[in-house]
RNA sequence: GGGCUCGUAGCUCAGUGGGAGAGCGCUCGCCUCACACGCGAGAGGUCACAGGUUCAAAACCUGUCGGGCCCACCA
């Protein structure tokens, strides 16, 4: 080989050139008309001016891995990038930056601070693609859109326009969350609960008419201002303590309202009195009842949380102050029966934080039964797969119980719906947009309201693949070729948001499931197993480890760690240690190429009978790992791909292996030592593309377009499983270690060779024999002689030396008596199991009457138990020969 | 209140019916001609607790205790 590697791994070196010459030659580009089964995965869409976060470098390392794994075993893979124009979360970044300079989004009116938006995205936007590059993501760049672009915006108001022509999206007055500093409403999963400590105010509400405050009932509530909202008093049909009062009326003080007293089952009797305020304007609940009772609804909230002027004399105060002030006025009046302290939680904004106000509004809702229905259905059909598979079950809770979610937003920054009213107020939402005659004609005015980011978000399978609108998934031959996409990878914490949308928009739009299995990756917490946080000051930058360390090792220590669905801890040491991996990847390289001859690359492995001990071992060890890494790979158990090719590099090849090889020099060590290290480079690709190209360019001195990451994923090489070469080799690293061990309690330099003379009795001899030459090398060993005189003397190996003496218990040299009364017993043990599960199989009240996953269990044993008796009389018969 | 999940070596985690493991940290010895980003040897665990199933349990079942997460309309 002429190549030389210099002596350390130098990412930095390394990965923006791979990474360019990639891009440049389009190995990401896939067309659909490319051989091999279609497999898509769609990026989920960063914010288009955010900055990778440490979660993003998950996503990618994961997603990476699967696509490059798929491309390797054939797939006509492709990875779909783009960005979300992220409404709210956009938006607020611009209002800040216009707030330094004292202006407002009303100042510039909604066409220039939308133009101001364009400029910010226009400054900061794509930040995050050239990131994602520096990971090594094998994105199609060439497919790469934004969900405010043209096509992607008019595919938004096709949808829209559908789900309304089919009742599915309707304009209506309801309670919705409404966020006092955002000043939009939001849907319920944008509103996050937390704990507060606050205050339980027991109010009396005396009797119309009666000047003695404890004539009617008294009330409690945490927010005390919404009384001067209230239009009743609930209490439950049953609670006697109240039956007198129910139809009566109460003077509802500060206001001077008569509210009636009204039976309601959602009243529960056993927390503080019994008896409910009604606040249907300000209040999920009392909505509810609000509605049943036909009760008057009064908005008495600004959309800055103040007192409206339906709260007469408080109009202008804030809610806080409000809510003090009304607590004072009833106190002076007598009627505060109390104030005690009460933990409970509240609703804020989960962008912003701010307390958020239930309301009642006008607004676009989507009526999500009939799509909420179908979703379920294809879930629980299986036609759509979780990872694992126990999140389906809060993802179906969640689908059974949703509320038609409200997509209006009080934003400039989205899609505008594509509804209009005319100079009657009539609604109008046309096929197309309005010509500006039509718009004249009939005084048309656009709704000014936008889309929730995540409707736009929702049609991203569809999208991605070039849907505008059209009925069906055909309708381009990218859809045509890649929909239903193979896997949707997110956080857990997107099920709700996104997937449930796509899954519901796709089988409406496309008549299909958008992905065909749901990974859901945990989250990345520090390495002390704590949620990252600004405010813990525990955040990682995964850019600062890639410069440190490189992608490869940030990928691997992040996938090291993850197991579907679990978090993943990650710590710099991790990054560290991933990187010292790569190092010694690097390196076992190196001494490949020094000492393989450099045809041999080409050669394939020589012929059964060239190969020594060791060479076995190690090609049964390498499908071994080959097979782990595919097993993990069905479920994309990354973390156990990881570690199976870690253990098998670096314990296997590069301490045993690549130790044993340097004694030698014939034609066979190359061979094997190349073809060992190909193989082991491909299985690792997936995971770390950057090293694992650089050597295999080198390993197979490829032109510029042949790569690692187009090559075939290693085909299973079961032949070369070899049984008996591995409790051999097993037998020789006991003895090693053995050896090493009494070297190093009796302080010998590592120069000084061992005098050996080994008690064996003949089983023992014929496991250690072959295992001779690597034992005294790697032992240091000098002289070694077999005792005959004590070859009855027992099951173990005997070493003595200069006069010491030890014993090496062996692998293999074992009591061969107690192996064999093992393996007899739980032979034993299965044939009673299988004869056991095929009596219960065949018995045909048993099939009849047990319910199918039953019948399943007991044929999925019987097969464990038939594989078990395979196995073990293997075992007998390799033990007996 | 409901659901999910975790409790294994000092730390972070794999393991899910027959052998208790990894990385980091720790101790001792080595610049051995791929690698000191390294090599070798070692210490360290009643696998949370209590019952049960089994010839056999860290693993399966029941319960208890303790952490975490999600959902929910207790004013």
């Amino acid at each position: 080989m002429k190549r030389e590697l210099p002596k350390g791994y130098e990412p930095s070196e390394v990965e923006d050139r791979l990474y360019a010459w990639w891009e440049s030659s389009g190995f990401f580009h896939a067309e659909p008309g490319d051989d091999g089964e279609p497999f898509a995965v769609v990026l989920p869409p960063p914010n288009v001016t955010g900055n990778l976060h440490i979660g993003h470098a998950l996503v990618v390392s994961v997603e990476d891995a699967m696509v490059r794994h798929a491309r390797m075993t054939g797939h006509n893979a492709v990875w779909l990038p783009g960005t979300d124009h992220a409404g709210i979360a956009t938006q607020t970044v611009v209002e800040r930056r216009l707030a330094e300079e004292g202006l407002t989004r009303h100042d510039l009116g909604r066409e220039a601070f939308i133009e101001r938006v364009w400029e910010h995205v226009g400054e900061y936007g794509g930040t995050i693609l050239r990131q994602e590059r520096k990971l090594g993501a094998s994105l199609d760049w060439d497919r790469e859109i934004f969900t405010l672009d043209e096509t992607r915006s008019e595919a938004v108001k096709a949808a829209f326009r559908r789900w309304y022509a089919d009742d599915l999206i309707y304009r209506g007055l309801r309670l919705i969350n409404w966020c006092p500093r955002c000043l939009t409403a939001l849907s319920d999963i944008e509103v996050d609960h937390q704990e507060v400590d606050g205050e339980l105010a027991y109010l009396r509400y005396p009797l119309m008419g009666s000047d003695d405050p404890e004539s009617g009932v008294t009330v409690a509530t945490t927010r005390a201002e919404t009384m001067l909202g209230d239009t009743a008093v609930a209490v439950h049909p049953d609670d006697e303590r109240y039956a007198h009062l129910i139809g009566r009326s109460l003077r509802l003080p500060l206001m001077d309202r008569e509210i009636p007293v009204i039976a309601d089952a959602h009243v529960d009797a056993e927390f503080g009195t019994g008896a409910v305020k009604v606040t249907p304007a300000h209040d999920p609940n009392d909505y509810e009842i609000g509605q049943r009772h036909d009760l008057a609804m009064i908005d008495i909230i600004t959309n800055e949380a103040a007192i409206s002027e339906a709260g007469g004399a408080y109009a202008g105060l804030d809610r806080v102050e409000a809510r003090r002030k009304v607590t004072a006025d009833l106190d002076a009046q007598g009627l505060l029966a109390g104030v005690e302290s009460h933990r409970h939680s509240v609703g804020v904004c989960s962008r912003c934080k701010t307390v958020i106000e239930p309301r009642l509004s006008e607004q676009w809702f989507v009526a999500v039964r009939r799509l909420a229905d179908a979703a379920a259905a294809a879930v629980r059909e299986g036609r759509t797969g979780f990872v694992p598979e126990r999140n389906a079950k809060g993802f179906l809770d969640w689908l059974d119980n949703l509320h038609d979610w409200c997509i209006s937003r009080q934003l400039w920054w989205g899609h505008q719906i594509p509804a209009w009213y005319d100079r009657d107020g009539n609604l109008h939402v046309p096929s197309d947009d309005p010509s500006p005659e039509e718009t004249e004609r009939l005084g048309l005015t656009q709704d000014p309201d936008v889309l929730d980011t995540w409707f736009s978000s929702q049609l991203w399978p569809l999208t991605t693949l070039g849907w505008t609108g059209e009925d069906g998934a055909d309708v381009t031959p990218e859809l045509r070729t890649w929909y239903p996409t193979a896997v949707l990878e997110t956080g857990y914490d997107i099920n709700t948001f996104w997937v449930s949308r796509m899954l519901m928009a796709g089988l409406y739009f496309a008549g299909e499931v958008p992905f065909r299995t749901v990974y859901n990756h945990g989250m990345v917490r520090d390495g002390q197993g704590k949620k990252m946080s600004k405010s813990f000051g525990n955040t990682i930058d995964p850019l600062d480890f890639i410069e440190k360390y490189g992608a490869d090792a940030l990928r691997f220590a992040l996938l090291r760690a993850a197991t579907p669905g679990q978090d993943a801890p990650l710590a710099e040491e991790w990054v560290e240690g991933a990187r010292r991996f790569a190092n010694k990847l690097w390196n076992a390289a190196r001494f490949v190429l020094m000492v393989a001859d450099e045809t041999v690359a080409t050669q394939g492995l020589p012929p059964e009978g060239l190969l020594e001990l060791e060479d076995r071992w190690i090609l049964s060890r390498l499908d071994a790992t080959r097979a782990t890494v595919d097993d993990a790979m069905t479920t994309w158990d990354l973390g156990r791909v990881a570690r199976a090719v870690y253990h098998f590099v670096w314990d296997e090849y590069c301490d045993w292996y690549l130790e044993l090889a340097k004694q030698r020099d014939d034609e066979a060590v190359g061979a094997v030592l190349v073809h060992v290290l190909d193989v082991a480079l491909r299985l690792l690709h997936p995971l770390m593309p950057f090293v694992t190209e650089e050597i295999w360019r080198a390993l197979h001195q490829a032109s510029d377009d042949e790569t690692l990451m187009r090559a075939s994923w290693p085909a299973p090489d079961v032949a070369r499983r070899d049984q008996a070469a591995e409790s051999q080799f097993a037998a020789l690293q006991e003895a090693v270690t053995e050896l090493r061990r009494f070297r190093a309690e009796h302080r010998l330099s590592p120069a000084e060779r061992l005098t050996v003379t080994a008690d064996a009795d003949a089983a023992s001899r014929a496991v250690l024999e072959p295992a001779l030459p690597g034992i005294r090398q790697l032992a240091g060993v000098g002289e070694w002689s077999f005792s005959t005189s004590a070859t009855d003397e027992g099951p173990q190996g005997k070493v003595s030396m200069k006069g010491a003496e030890l014993f090496i218990p062996l692998t293999g040299l074992v009591d061969l008596d107690e192996e064999r009364a093992r393996i007899e017993r739980e032979l034993a043990t299965a044939h009673a199991e299988r004869e056991r599960a095929e009596r219960k199989l065949a018995n045909t009240g048993f099939v009849q009457k047990a319910p199918e996953a039953l019948v399943q269990s007991e044929r999925e044993k019987l097969v464990e138990w038939q594989t078990a008796i395979a196995r073990l009389s293997g075992q007998r018969e390799e033990l007996a020969s």
